[in-house]
DNA sequence: GACGATATTATGTCTAGACAAAAAATATCG
DNA sequence: CGATATTTTTTGTCTAGACATAATATCGTC
């Protein structure tokens, strides 16, 4: 059963490099030129989490590039993170762009669960504020606009573990006025709305005050770790927030090498 | 004047790739053979910071490989940080194959003199003693090799600003024994004798002694934010460290995007 | 010898084509 | 129908050759 297919000359193309492309030209290789559109793509939300690309024949077709030069730029992007590649299956925007293995402990969630302990979020005080109140430790924000300040604690079977208050951006997530925090933290619910493209994390240690021992049931004179993040999606602050962990029973580990793993 | 080259069909190669090839052959691709072996050659010190190495022709012909397959092995190693390239001029091993970006931490006393203040160490005590002893918190280290036990204070202007408590594996740095630290921290005499390849970081906040206050010159009850690190230098453990820093004054700073600066 | 034009060399980027390998889709057989 | 074999699709890896570009080396001229 000779399919009927069509053996077309793979597109004639430009000797020497097409500037047919349909790309922003800048001063970049054909390589990153095609990279930077499908990161575009995948940061603006055109394909998202889970969806297959266009395979590389057709992405060939589409930048009038080779196709190792098109496989460079899929590999690359494979090698960052962002895409996964199968053989014969095809190329998937990877799940969630979020920050990739720094910090994977930003989900108190999923860390609580995995010990087989039940988790739960606890709110103790919810305020819509106008931005220039925090303006002395969020500058980035927008004067103009509105946020969110959230006291909150995370239990595992209701013991008290983590002490957090968070400022959320409601230009970002308009819904964290009045959002029910008991089943999803904050944090989960501000990743569903865009991925972190980019967070600043400050870890510092401090004497707990009276109150923040009585919340998390700690002897009174006890140290506290603490960590202040900020975090953006494409460059809109979304939240700032501070964790304190009691300071004997919680640390953050980090290993590093000079290329991760590879030698 | 026709230069007498010899122009020679540039090695003839088995078809299908050349098993005729010199390394190690495991299921690995050539590429990443070949980037392993020239990994390998700068590990071992074979070629040193700064040396030129052999130009993609050269080794073409002595991996049996194509340029192109040469060129990405070099390009992915430069990409890593371990060479330098420059056209014309060739390809170098990178100056200082020690830890790169994250955790420059490192070296207080140039984060001291770049405040300009007088960096000081002050050496408190100084035991050796079989590293036995410490197999509890280091157990990497072989049973019957011998450490030294120190403890020492950084400080800025004669002010104490850091506590530090380490121990040092001997066959690493013999004359850690009765070195003098008072112009170059234990910190800074271990990187001169090898780089370091690996790092494990443990950050955690705890009530300061009463004895640490004291030589801290903190009130007593107060938090100590603490960097506990482990060393490696091409898989020999060099050090385990505890810097206790007072918890107000000082913090850690991290910044991260999923690709750095890439997009 | 200083200086500028020119040649040379090594890397950077790209193309076109080939075969390999994995995995999904499809056909085949009991 | 279900288990197994075969085909097909898509990525993985490699080759050979080409032109581009940057930086050095060289040569000629004054």
């Amino acid at each position: 059963m000779p399919k009927a297919r069509k053996k077309k000359p793979l597109s004639v193309r430009a000797k020497t490099q097409a500037k047919i492309v349909t790309l922003p030209d800048s001063g970049a290789s054909l390589v990153d030129r095609i990279e930077q559109a499908i990161h575009d793509k995948i940061a603006t939300g055109s394909w998202r989490a889970g969806d297959r690309i266009p395979n590389e024949m057709e992405l060939v077709e589409q930048f009038g590039a080779s196709r190792a030069t098109v496989n460079k730029a899929l590999s690359s992007l494979a090698a960052s993170g962002f895409l996964v590649r199968r053989r014969k299956a095809g190329s998937f925007v990877a799940p969630n762009t979020e920050m990739h293995s720094v910090f994977k402990t930003i989900d108190i969630r999923n860390e609580i669960e995995s010990k087989g302990q039940r988790y739960s979020f606890r709110l103790i005080d919810r305020v819509v504020q106008p931005s220039k109140e925090a303006s002395l430790y969020w500058p980035e924000l927008e004067a103009e606009s509105k946020i969110v300040a959230l006291t909150g604690v995370h239990c595992a079977d209701d013991v008290p573990q983590v002490l957090e208050e968070r400022l959320i951006n409601l230009a970002f997530f308009p819904e964290a006025a009045e959002a029910d925090f008991a089943l999803d933290p904050p944090s989960v619910q501000l990743l569903k709305i865009g991925p972190c493209t980019r967070l600043e994390n400050v870890i510092s240690a401090r004497l707990a005050e009276q109150f923040e021992a009585r919340i998390l049931r700690l002897p009174f004179p006890s140290a506290l770790l603490v960590s202040e993040r900020k975090t953006w999606s494409n460059r809109v602050p979304v939240t700032l927030f501070r964790l304190n962990y009691p300071g004997g029973s919680h640390s953050f580990v980090g290993h590093f090498s000079p290329v991760e793993h590879k030698y």
